[in-house]
DNA sequence: CGCGGTGTTGAGACCTGTCAAGACGTGTGG
DNA sequence: CCACACGTCTTGACAGGTCTCAACACCGCG
């Protein structure tokens, strides 16, 4: 059940299996979520931590006025508010894309795992670390790049978390997002994304289409989305 | 020379003696830096954590052409890159905006703290969540919110972090960025932010000259840049 | 078969960017 | 003390990327 998010963790330090029974006995039960149902409401009490085990999740900030920022898409084996355990509560909501299996593990046995298990510590600390760093990325992305580079970037930067945890091929992915909630996380209007999608397929870098994304040509697309993944941590050392 | 960072920890959660002296222990010498110096550089192995003693630093991300995104400004009480702990590299430059003073502590310092003191560990980590917290909600601006919102926001959101710095009277603080490095900060342009700038003040919502703000309308500035301190997270209860 | 959500297209508006020039202010050197 | 240079702030005219509003097409599903 954990086997996406170790991997994950994997890919940056190694996990030894006291770590990894630890992680194993604090995971609760498997259950279900249907798509668009809130997982966690912004401002509520959190009193567990919860992983995705499939489905895609967003965490959205809202506007009084109705306009929506999504400022992180979570896949299979990312955990959707790891950084719940120590805020208590969030500033977002965290929102079900599509239909999802989430399994949660209470902040107690997060605690349990901060006395005894610092190096696992460290891990699980380093993972909110690079949500951090998507979250810089993201900030360049809005306030930098063109729409057609946004588009791009966020293709690429999916396609690598996607072969991390296992559920992407060599040059593509499913992607069930709309062109609203692409565009909520852009900062872009779904209009606007429509026709840079249009773009991206005329420059036959992408094919889109029935929820399935082909990377026609991927070094030219990092090209078009400026993109470096060197934000991303791939490189395994002591942390 | 802590005193700022644990005023800003003291805030969200308890902090005993034990971790106080934990906490001085672990921090060296207090030196100097100029401003415009680059304090860290993207991709260089960082092996110390720096606590920001006085001034003003910027998180900063570049584009081969030349634009640059600030992700983050860190203020008195701040670490600029605590994050870089767990990442023992970063995806941005630290730059110094004005003469700063700085201690540093060494990554080993941070790792015994993780084995000896689960619940600084957390306090720390919290920190770090709380810098995702702001990312998330200048993500928010960029995406989402108008110039004028935009800057009306970060003018809020600086009045309260300097205020619990200890650096910022009631109604207004010393402001030292240039308007172009405001404009980075928000990913608009300097001049657009110069014509921004006239209108808060023709609204009597400010006045910003000889690098002193000062904020004349609270309620007034919180609406136009729909500010809500939920995401600086200024509740104490147990971490 | 009709419905609701999603995707597509067009025309026009608007916010912000670009380019360029000049004003202002402060520090430096003659 | 003046002259000058440099960074910053300000202003104007214009360009352009993205948004708004609206209509229509498409499609899976009940």
């Amino acid at each position: 059940m954990i086997e996406p998010f170790l991997r994950k963790l994997r890919v940056r330090d190694d996990v030894s299996s006291q770590e990894e029974a630890a992680l194993r006995a604090a995971v609760g039960e498997r259950r279900a979520v249907p798509a668009h149902r809130p997982i966690i409401r912004a401002g509520e009490n959190v009193r567990e931590s919860t992983l995705l085990l499939s489905g895609w999740v967003a965490r959205a900030k809202d506007l009084e006025n109705g306009e929506r920022q999504i400022t992180e898409i979570n896949v299979v084996g990312d955990f959707v508010d790891l950084h719940s355990f120590t805020l208590k509560t969030l500033d977002h909501d965290v929102i079900a894309l599509t239909n999802c299996e989430i399994a949660t593990v209470p902040h107690e046995k997060l605690e349990d795992i901060t006395v005894t298990f610092p190096h696992l510590t460290r891990l699980l600390w380093l993972a909110t670390n690079m949500d951090a760093a998507i979250h810089r990325e993201w900030m360049l992305s809005m306030g930098r790049r063109t729409a057609l580079a946004r588009v791009a970037h966020i293709f690429c930067e999916l396609l690598i978390r996607l072969q991390i945890a296992g559920v992407a091929s060599e040059d593509g992915y499913d992607f069930p997002l709309t062109q609203l909630q692409l565009a909520d996380c852009l900062g872009l209007t779904s209009v606007h994304v429509n026709r840079t999608l249009q773009e991206l397929r005329k420059r036959e870098l992408i094919e889109l289409r029935n929820r399935r994304l082909r990377i026609l040509d991927a070094p030219g697309l990092q090209r078009v989305g400026q993109f470096d993944p060197g934000y991303l941590y791939l490189k395994k050392q002591p942390r």
